[in-house]
DNA sequence: GCCAACGTTGGC
DNA sequence: GCCAACGTTGGC
């Protein structure tokens, strides 16, 4: 990893479980209940600064609809040790504990939702995984050229 | 270590 | 409601 650069990713929330209406109104979020290794790991690898595309899952039409910042890691995830949460897992040791998060910074909602139908029309799984069918990782990586084109088709 | 069964995500 | 894409689990 070059300098100073940022990073950025991308992640999904239903909106009706928690979406950018909701961030905007908390201002900050603690990302929680990601019970995927794969996710997880994305986590462990963001950085104070990182920005994130916040994705609206699994409603009509789904879509990047803003931006996050990441503001602080390593965030050991209450929740797993919560018997009364949907979270919640027995299996995990609060020596040890299996899951952890981020929190995350709400940083502004774009003007227009991008669409995966528009997502599928400019980029590739390569360039952008959440355009593959079927794809369930809520969180993925954005590599930097991908980021600078979704900015501009933000923009416009 | 293989692999079938099962569970989850999330678009369609 | 269906199903594609996978991760997880457990029997062997």
């Amino acid at each position: 990893m070059a300098g100073k650069g940022v990073a950025y990713w991308l992640m999904k929330s239903e909106p009706d479980v928690y979406g950018i209406d909701h961030l905007r109104q908390e201002t900050t979020t603690l990302w929680d209940g990601i019970r995927n290794y794969q996710a997880r790991n994305f986590m462990r690898s963001m950085a104070i600064g990182d920005q994130a595309f916040f994705y609206h899952s699994n409603t009509k039409p789904p879509g990047i609809v803003g931006l996050m910042e990441v503001i602080e890691t390593g965030i050991t995830d209450p929740s797993q040790f919560d018997p009364s949460s949907k979270y919640h897992d027995p299996d995990t040791n609060p020596d040890t504990p299996r899951w952890d998060c981020v929190r995350l910074r709400y940083l502004r909602e774009f003007p227009r939702m991008l669409t995966l139908d528009q997502l599928k029309e400019s980029f590739t799984v390569d360039e952008l995984a959440v355009v593959r069918r079927g794809n369930r990782l809520s969180i993925l990586p954005v590599p930097d050229a991908t980021a600078v084109r979704l900015f501009s088709l933000l923009a416009d």
